[in-house]
DNA sequence: GCCAACGTTGGC
DNA sequence: GCCAACGTTGGC
């Protein structure tokens, strides 16, 4: 099983809409970014573990985790010319855009901070510290555990 | 709202 | 394929 970090703009979507789903599960589409788009077509598997992280907000930081529900499929949305996420450029047959379904797991018992995040030793070599913009990120079992450890109640 | 970082576009 | 211009992300 891996791990992976989902950042989400909670004003869009938060991990409160995610638990307000029909069974608490979402499709995680809009990606479009080649190398967010490389690591969800190629790399995500069902069953895999997701750090849901809300970016742009007042608070910023691991709200909660989620599950790869499914296998990765043509996100829907880049061939809706109402969407934002069209893409004209995109076809049926030779689709651009992938996105996959997810499920609810838990909210985090306690809220983590990004500014927590950067001063942990363990933590700072994170993907989301450095490449801070990429929105699907590879996160070390090590990170993982040392997160789960730092969003249960003290 | 600012701005740095960085991704994308398009002319050449 | 280079690179300048431009757009977007995202923390603060």
């Amino acid at each position: 099983m891996k791990y992976w970090l989902f950042k989400s703009e909670p004003d869009a979507y938060s991990i409160d809409d995610l638990k307000n789903e029909e069974n608490g599960v979402g499709r995680w589409d809009g990606i479009r970014n080649y190398q967010a788009r490389n690591l969800l077509r190629d790399k995500t598997s069902v069953g895999d573990a997701i750090i849901f992280y809300h970016s742009s907000c007042k608070n910023v930081g691991v709200a909660g985790y989620a599950e790869v529900l499914s296998a990765p499929y043509p996100d829907p949305l880049q061939f809706d010319p109402e969407s934002k996420y069209y893409d004209p450029k995109s076809s049926a047959e030779n689709p651009r855009w992938v996105c996959v379904d997810v499920k609810y797991t838990k909210h985090v018992s306690r809220f983590l901070p990004l500014s927590e995040i950067k001063q942990c030793d363990e933590l700072n070599e994170m993907v989301l510290v450095n490449r801070s913009r990429l929105s699907i990120q590879p996160v070390k079992e090590t990170e993982w555990l040392k997160i789960k450890e730092l969003t249960k109640n003290s």
